[in-house]
DNA sequence: AGGGCTTACGTAAGCGTTTACGTGGCCAAA
DNA sequence: TTTGGCCACGTAAACGCTTACGTAAGCCCT
């Protein structure tokens, strides 16, 4: 059954092509009575109009490209997620996309995106330079970028304040009074990690404690005990993930009170360090991590976390491109900010006076004492 | 700066517009003297062929709809990314679509994908019978459904074997001394949840087990801890979660000694029913529950689950549907294979005996007698 | 020499819309 | 009776491709 386009309607409905184009976007006056026929005539022909043919008509596709770095990252699940509920609202469609920060295939991604001639462009860009981004830019596609902005591109950026958040986070602990403090960022140049360790940088000198190098660790970030196909296509670059890293660093004879994960994707792999070398978390090691899991509450401990607004931030880097797309003039808003959630994985360090406790956790081992 | 059309690139190289299309789809022969002009012109123009237009010429959009209930449930997340692999690679993107569970919303997405001419669809389907969506199969869009089916729609399925899958889990149960297991499930009415409390059933009687259907709670699905507003839009029927209603279940004076989750989305609740309720697992109680999570390894104690090939899932799916859409002739393929991964949440129930036994954490529980 | 075949490419219709422009009918004012 | 204007709608070009069909040039064969 093929499908019924608008000359068919016209037809059936004893009116011209222009009117029934007319009374489906009510770009013109139409008389009650044909307005009625024409309703009519959709009704009995079932008629959809085409969006690909409107689209060639008009430009505008009503499509936007949703570029992420893998969408089995919980924090791009959710920030996805936001976008589209914010676009379906404007019967926008999302076109999502991988890239496994590898710019090649950022690169496809982007020119099929092109092709596809998307109204917008919401992307977390690889931190390699793209001529292909800087392409459609210049080629007038309106752009968001989230979470990282791309070398060289004009384009608002939605992100959150990592610099600051790092800088809490580790605050944080030196106020429970520890003061080697290893911080694990991810392998992937990503402007995040440089921006969460300048944050952990910042904290300790301005408590006036040593910046030791040595304490930070870098890891290739990998879906831990994931399904083996997941596995695969996740690990980029074939490197030590966080578990072997960190194993090696908690044999140092100087072995840190407390670590600072600056990656959602490095969690998983350091609390499996922790188990496989028998240290217990809060009372032998402290952990503060970057982005909330649904499962950090209920695990043992509880994750005391650096919560970032993902699926908020999708939804406000949708409005925002909602407005480029709709010619309104925008600026860049301010960062989001994250947010402190105390629960149980950070603790004093042991042996050490336990003043600025608050949490359960540290009371427990303050009255274990 | 416009883009370049194809006539643009047909007066650069000084040929028809016929030409350059042929010389880009490699349709008719061309010389290679022609072709090289074209080729000049079309880097020197930096030419895209818009897609759209291609589109409304082909009736080959190159686009295929997914709509799943919820990205953020990692099954659908893996089962998009394993999607999406695969089509990229024949340069197909992905439009994706979330329902909720929500008859209405799918209908409202089903009519965006429809107009957007997509040239195939994967589904997971709302229970509700879908007039908008057998409207599609009967305009011809070929369809492949994923983890359930839609009333009425004669299309691939692509899912797991639901009720062996469960009939295993609780087999295992009963293999390791349980005799009163609880089957928790998704108040949402698709297939799944179903077919695994047959599964349920089906082990017990083949065991010669009571079946109490007092054991058998459902439980509105929902995130728990999740951001704020990641919990509003999820939970559904505003009904109690896994933890409100296992936590009733465990005061009772007969309580089960284990529990079979059928949904990934009530585990979460079940772990914080434990430990709102003081009981230990697997000491207490005994957890096995449908779809791996990458922290169940981790966890304490690290669960064993039914792990279903998700990202597998979506492979399979999007090689079907790539068939279906080049015209190729199509079987139903059979369903994919659960495996149990026995992890440390099931042991037997204490003072039984221990008979069966076959995972670490049970040992020790023998031992420790 | 003329017809026919091949080679390499051009012409133009068509895909299903939108939209600038045109037009017939009717009414009121001159 | 003109004329002008409004009202309600139709005509046709355009969007950027694909593709069926047409065609000019060159060659071979009789």
């Amino acid at each position: 059954m093929a499908r019924a386009n608008s000359e068919d309607v016209a037809r059936h409905a004893g009116v011209s092509i222009a009117t029934v184009s007319h009374v489906i976007n009510g770009t013109r006056f139409v008389s009650e009575e044909t307005r009625q026929k024409v309703q009519d005539a959709i009704k009995a022909l079932n008629y959809r109009p085409n969006a690909v043919a409107r689209g060639l008509a008009t430009s505008f596709t009503r499509k936007i490209g949703v570029v992420v770095s893998e969408i089995r990252n919980p924090f791009f699940t959710a920030t996805a997620r936001g976008i589209e509920d914010e676009v379906i609202r404007q019967r926008y469609n999302i076109i999502l996309c991988n890239t496994d920060e590898d710019p090649e295939r950022e690169d496809a991604v982007l020119h099929l995106l092109g092709a596809q001639q998307v109204d917008g462009l919401i992307i977390a860009p690889t931190g390699a330079r793209s001529e292909t981004l800087l392409g459609l830019a210049k080629a007038g596609v309106p752009i968001v970028q989230i979470d990282r902005s791309s070398p060289g591109l004009d384009a608002p950026l939605i992100d959150v304040n990592n610099e600051e958040g790092a800088y809490q986070a580790i605050s944080y602990l030196i106020g429970l009074g520890h003061t080697r403090i290893a911080c694990l960022i991810n392998l992937d140049v990503i402007s995040t990690q440089t921006e969460r360790l300048q944050g952990w940088e910042r904290a300790l000198r301005e408590a006036g404690l040593p910046v030791d190098e040595s304490l930070i660790v870098r890891a290739d970030p990998r879906f831990f005990g994931g399904t083996p196909d997941a596995k695969a296509s996740i690990t980029r670059h074939n490197l030590p993930g966080a578990s072997e890293v960190l194993q090696g660093l908690f044999t140092l004879p100087q072995r840190p009170s407390a670590i600072f994960v600056a990656s959602n994707q490095l969690t998983l792999g350091t609390l499996y360090a922790f188990r496989a070398s028998g240290l217990r978390c809060p009372e032998d090691i402290s952990l503060i991590s970057f982005d909330d899991h649904d499962w950090a509450p209920i695990f043992n401990p509880p994750l005391t976390v650096m919560r970032q607004p993902t699926y908020q931030l999708g939804q406000i880097a949708a409005q925002l491109l909602m407005k480029m797309i709709n010619g309104e003039a925008v600026s860049a808003p301010p960062h989001l900010q994250v947010e402190l959630i105390k629960r149980s994985s950070c603790a004093p360090p042991r042996a050490s006076n336990f003043e600025g406790l608050n949490n359960d956790h540290a009371k427990e081992v303050s009255a274990a004492k």
